[in-house]
DNA sequence: CGCTGACCCTGACGGC
DNA sequence: TGCCGTCAGGGTCAGC
């Protein structure tokens, strides 16, 4: 699921029901994820209060005055507030333990997301190195333009390096090169200035209309058991190969760009 | 430094 | 019904 909206959704779902509380226990129960939970993780959280739930690219940090817990959902992660003393289901993996009757829990069948400790005032070697956050001014067609230059790589790679920018995943890059009308595996560094003033906007656009979306949902996060929001009705490209162009009714081509499903339009695109 | 492909893991799905 | 190959929204890492 999680692609920078799904991750910012769960955010805004957890933090209302997360901060100020205090952890009362931590349960373990399969720690062979990414990389391993700290063994100790279970006592250096105990006892601590959730001072605040912040987003950095797609990684969720639960700060507390002691160090953060550094979440990651990988391809099929998902955190959930669950009632005490709700059986685990398979794949729930580790319990957070909340006073005042919550419990916080992180689903991954997959196991490619990760949960670390990050103490106070380090900077983790994984968030050192990322680009711009896509939603503030930091992420710009002028910085995008200047850094691609003499880059021969296709666009849609340069746009899901999370050096360049973080959290467009491959949902939103298929989608924004098709809004902005752009081939993606066209160079980046062959792309003009104003071609990239086009897909900054439209990445700002579809990133900012799927978290609204996702917001809708946001009940499912407490005691519920639907699954947070998603997106599929309004896109325009991804999953849609063969099908028909919503602009011009071309069929929609599929190629294979860094491993990951790309998905155009030969009409719309160029 | 830039770029490509292998890899981590489970589950769903389509073809035979 | 079962088996097998393929694919899936994440990211790191080695190697050229």
């Amino acid at each position: 699921m999680p692609e920078l909206p799904e991750v910012e959704t769960t955010r805004r779902g957890v933090e209302p029901h997360v901060v100020g509380r205090e952890v009362e226990r931590v349960v373990l129960r399969e720690t062979r994820l990414r990389w391993p939970i700290p063994p100790d993780l279970p006592s250096r959280l105990q006892g601590q209060p959730l001072e605040a739930v912040e987003r950095r690219a797609k990684y969720l940090l639960f700060r507390t005055p002691v160090g953060t817990v550094l979440v990651h959902l990988g391809m099929s992660g998902s955190l959930r507030l669950v009632s005490p003393g709700q059986p685990p289901a398979r794949h729930d993996h580790f319990d957070i333990e909340l006073s005042g009757g919550h419990v916080l829990r992180y689903n991954d069948p997959r196991r490619f997301g990760c949960c670390l400790w990050l103490p106070p005032g380090e900077t983790h070697a994984l968030l050192s190195g990322l680009g711009p956050e896509p939603l503030t001014g930091d992420f710009n067609a002028e910085s995008l333009y200047r850094r691609s230059r003499g880059r021969k790589g296709p666009v849609k790679a340069y746009l899901m390096d999370q050096k360049i920018v973080v959290g467009v995943g491959n949902i939103y890059a298929n989608e924004a090169l098709f809004l902005a009308g752009i081939r993606p595996d066209r160079a980046a560094g062959r792309i003009s200035l104003a071609r990239y003033r086009a897909l900054v906007e439209q990445v700002k656009l579809v990133l900012t209309s799927a978290i609204s979306q996702g917001g809708t949902t946001l009940r499912d996060f407490v005691g519920g058991d639907g699954k947070p929001g998603y997106f599929a009705q309004q896109l325009y490209v991804y999953g849609r190969a063969g099908q028909p162009c919503k602009r011009c009714g071309s069929a929609l081509r599929e190629l294979r760009i860094s491993q990951r499903s790309t998905i155009y339009c030969v009409a719309c695109q160029r």
